[in-house]
DNA sequence: CGCAGCCTTGACAAATGTCAACAAACGTGG
DNA sequence: CCACGTTTGTTGACATTTGTCAAGGCTGCG
């Protein structure tokens, strides 16, 4: 792989605090690949060749079963994918494609399990990783158990506002079909629920959202820390 | 705590293969309780000062959103719960009460973090245990994200029957108010969604369900092994 | 311009939840 | 061991939520 990609790659919690040696050594045989649009890098039940990072684009990752397909989550630069697959080398759970023309690295699943074993600090990074991405797992588990399909919708409009900075104007960085698809519900759902949040001061012009009124829908959409929040 | 329940918890996966000084410096200060059933052994966005480890009985974990309650998961014996709450040390995500009078290990966390700097086994069983909890956890998402509560419930069947022994005739470990929360459903529907079965070959007396026709229900149900797998 | 895909809307259907009533099972104290 | 009260499970009637289908408008792009 080309040097040059290193430093941003380097740069990530997970890789951050390795030793240099085993860096190299991980990287070894890696290669950075640019990708069209909507093109499956991963399906689901195969095994986990190679730990991804996305370094430009997006990538969803989603699934199937019995004919029906389910958006689980859209990773975005630079962050890595399918790491317990990898790990475990076990089969991937979810299919993966870009949404975007996308540049991934590819690093050999095997790479990671052998550096794995030699560094102790990747080790511990990789903990660290599992665990954040374990309770998220588990935050998204609440998430669709407590919550009717508006309320799901209305804290994620939340969340997303937060994201891009918590202005009251804001822009959905997401298709609506895929948006309804990730909050589980059809995109005609997903129009009706837009109307139904009008009342709490939520405006939607294509993929710009208003939020007119911070506090009713905070009232309506009660966003806990223990469901809502990123890193706790 | 005594020294008759070590070889208990030194047998499981995440405490096997560690050097027994580190073993025994991460139970010093740990300390086993007896239980009542419905007792509250953890709230939900507290800090987590102890990894639980179960030894007899069992704990549903379970959350809590604007009045409303969930099933999340229930840890029978011998198993360890809010792992990854522990190594973040970071506040629980779920509640955990006793289902029946139960035997709990309570190791301080500070202990675990400690110990999983030193012992690399330990960390890498860590790793391994947190990797599978969190595929367990997408494969969850994926259960409720892709199927109807029906198909969900035929598909629980498949696996209790499974994890019972593989016979046509077996018994629900849960109370059937749990088992509907656990499924997502209220308990109203779960009694519906029995009788709806009964075309499949299921039938129901009590806790104790018979399975008539394997190949009918497995047709309906259509297991996926990413889903419905316990290990992969 | 014209096609294709996405979004929206309306009418309707299916799935799921709510409420009320009652029966069955359970646990406790006499 | 029984009587009683509480909890759990079931059933029916109904409400709400969510999905399905069909149609039409809008947008982007060749």
């Amino acid at each position: 792989m080309l040097e040059s990609h290193h430093p941003d790659i380097r740069k990530l919690d997970l890789f951050s605090e390795m030793e240099e040696d085993n860096f190299i050594s991980l990287m070894h045989a890696s290669y950075l690949q640019t990708f069209p649009p909507q093109i499956e890098l991963i399906l689901e039940g195969e095994p986990s060749d190679f730990l991804h990072v996305v370094i430009d684009g997006s990538v969803e990752l989603f699934a199937r079963w019995n004919g029906r397909e389910t958006s689980i989550t859209i990773i975005r630069p630079i962050s890595t994918f399918i790491l317990a697959a990898t790990l475990r080398n076990a089969p991937n759970l979810m299919s993966a494609r870009t949404l975007e023309k996308s540049r991934v690295v590819l690093i050999p699943s095997a790479n990671v399990r052998r550096v794995f074993d030699a560094d102790n600090k990747f080790a511990r990074a990789i903990v660290t990783e599992l665990a954040t991405g374990y309770r998220a797992s588990i935050k998204k588990t609440k998430d669709l158990k407590l919550r009717t399909s508006l309320e799901r919708l209305a804290n994620y409009l939340l969340r997303q506002q937060t994201r891009e900075g918590g202005h009251p104007v804001f822009e959905l960085q997401t298709e609506k079909r895929r948006l309804a698809s990730y909050l589980s519900m059809t995109p005609e759902n997903l129009s009706r629920a837009f109307k139904a949040l009008q009342p709490y001061g939520v405006t939607v012009d294509g993929c710009r959202i208003t939020i007119s009124n911070q506090s009713d829908l905070e009232k309506f959409a009660r966003p806990s820390p223990l469901i809502d929040d990123k890193t706790t």
